[in-house]
DNA sequence: CATGAATGAGAGTTCATTCAT
DNA sequence: GATGAATGAACTCTCATTCAT
């Protein structure tokens, strides 16, 4: 596969991550992705067997490109304290956006029944409640934060998260409803 | 449509349930459900028109036979605390048993855009929230709670049961980690 | 079959003729007749095998009807050229009018393929004719008419009477446009 | 959906148009098409969506090749009798012809309710009326022809045309009916 | 590599017809 | 007689997948 296939592909992945966004996982046919983009029925399956193969790559892409994000937004002389609530903000971001790849996902490992469970999700989730701990035990050994239990509580921030997710996926969760828990959750742990 | 044998409903909507147990919401289809029921292609349609007519009479029946269970174990004596952890036990006992429609039902909402924002699932989250934050309060009253934003606090446990339903169906979680986040709200709410 | 089943064979053909009138021949399933008449599936069944004997069975019932309607209105007094008139008259209302059963007629004629060409509408056709051409023959001996061709203007009538007939099923005909023709007929007979 | 092939969508064309001239417009299923031309299911939607779309086309194909026979057996030294005779012995043999649309378009145009009423039928009986008119205007002129009201003379052909054309398909006109008929009008219009 | 016509499996839906009650 | 639940055949339509060009 030489250097032009590489940039179709990549089209490809782009274009089918709009149709995923758009009609989540189940409900994409390989029909959709080549209408999409605009190529051939047998030009799809040149580069791609299956909508689950697609799908795929483009979490493959998006863990890729992701993460620099959170972490190039932050500095020197960043709190403990500043760096979660700048990590709660951009999990807001990402919650409250509509287009984004949430159902898709979900569908996507709703179907993957008991095989796989040490998947994508279950990494990015243990990672996150990681990440947060670091914070918590280092809020606390700055004196920013007071906690008995930071995996407790780095689990709960993960939990709610995960939870404000799919709400904003079923009925809709305003900014309203996530700042307030977020507040919560911040005024839990910082020392006033 | 007439209402035929209600019985025939009946375990027409009992057999369809397995289905959706077992394959979700959208991979779903009329003839899955004729033949789990073992009956003809237009006996189906004497009853139901659609899979979507079908898992809605599902979860109204569910509703109606749900709710009882939680308050019928509630006895005089309880405490608040009492109340909270029976419930909590309850939410623990269905987010970890296989057999449930959660992914049928949340991939049916997700199916429904931003029609119909006050559906079920928003209802049953924010009665789940009034419910504890009574709890909380009664707690409270009585001594054995300590918080200072009770509305906070219920809805951070229901976000939180929230995110362990959708983790439980995406990849799995253990009773040990259902356990030790439910003792960490607890913990947090209790006065030792 | 005792009286009381007369009566309801009497009413589900009456009720039938409504439908037929509506959704032509082909379109007409037995379910249709069956809610139009309010009565059981097997029910219609006891009465008629099929939507065609229903229909033969209408149009036998409309023919011992009608006739009549015609005779009935001529007059002792009546000349030739008032009974013709008369006649042309009540054709135009017929064809005018929405409600009527032309289209399930011809439908089911469409049908018969070459089986049965001596049928009920080869038999109206040529009995309209004599009429008309025993009507012009009485008119020419009476003075009122002039014409070299009795039976060629007979079916002359008949042809545009057809005609006009289906032109009012596909495309509609105004009255406007049959009193013209009917007028041109009429001048072409009689003798000024 | 593209042109495909413009010979293949010919060919179906052409090979529905024996399947409507065999069962008419209501009976024909996309079935009955996909099996004459012995292509499979879906090959059949590539190309049309409906018997509806396939039976316009045809007429729309059918429109385009007609016309022409007619006026191109017309000379220069052809007086107008000649011309109505030519004109008569055409619209003859279609309606004597087995093998024609007639039933399929009153059966297509029977169902266009009140929709449309501007329709294809009453364009070309328009048409029909406004060129034996102007034919018998060119015979008044000629002295071939005598006639008082040749728009009433023209409409009568065209009605008789219509009426025996509806016969036809439903009890069969024999070649002599409509023989004694066409020569009653000619005889009707030319001065001996 | 790329195209897009073609296939055929499979889901949805409707009805004529039967049959136990 | 009468009912209406039940069946199964028939039709519509859509896609994943292949393959000749």
């Amino acid at each position: 596969m030489g250097e032009k296939s590489v940039q179709k592909r990549k089209y490809i992945l782009d274009t089918a991550k709009k149709v995923f966004v758009e009609k989540g996982y189940k409900s994409v046919t390989m029909k959709d992705i080549v209408e999409a983009c605009n190529i051939s029925r047998g030009g799809l399956y040149l580069y791609f067997d299956s909508t689950e193969q697609i799908l795929l790559e483009i979490l493959q892409m998006e863990a890729e490109e992701t993460d620099d994000v959170f972490t190039q937004n932050i500095t020197e002389e960043d709190t403990a304290a500043d760096i979660l609530t700048l990590f709660l903000k951009e999990q807001k971001k990402e919650l409250l956006q509509k287009n984004n790849l949430t159902v898709a996902i979900y569908e996507y490992f709703f179907g993957q029944q008991a095989a796989d469970k040490n998947n994508m999700l279950r990494r990015q989730f243990e990672a996150g409640v990681k990440v947060i701990e670091k914070l918590i035990e280092a809020g606390i050994a700055s004196g920013e934060f007071y906690c008995e239990n930071p995996k407790g509580a780095a689990s709960n921030i993960m939990y709610v998260l995960e939870g404000m997710k799919i709400n904003a996926q079923t009925f809709g969760v305003t900014e309203k409803m996530v700042d307030e828990q977020l507040l919560y959750i911040m005024e839990g742990l910082i020392i006033d």
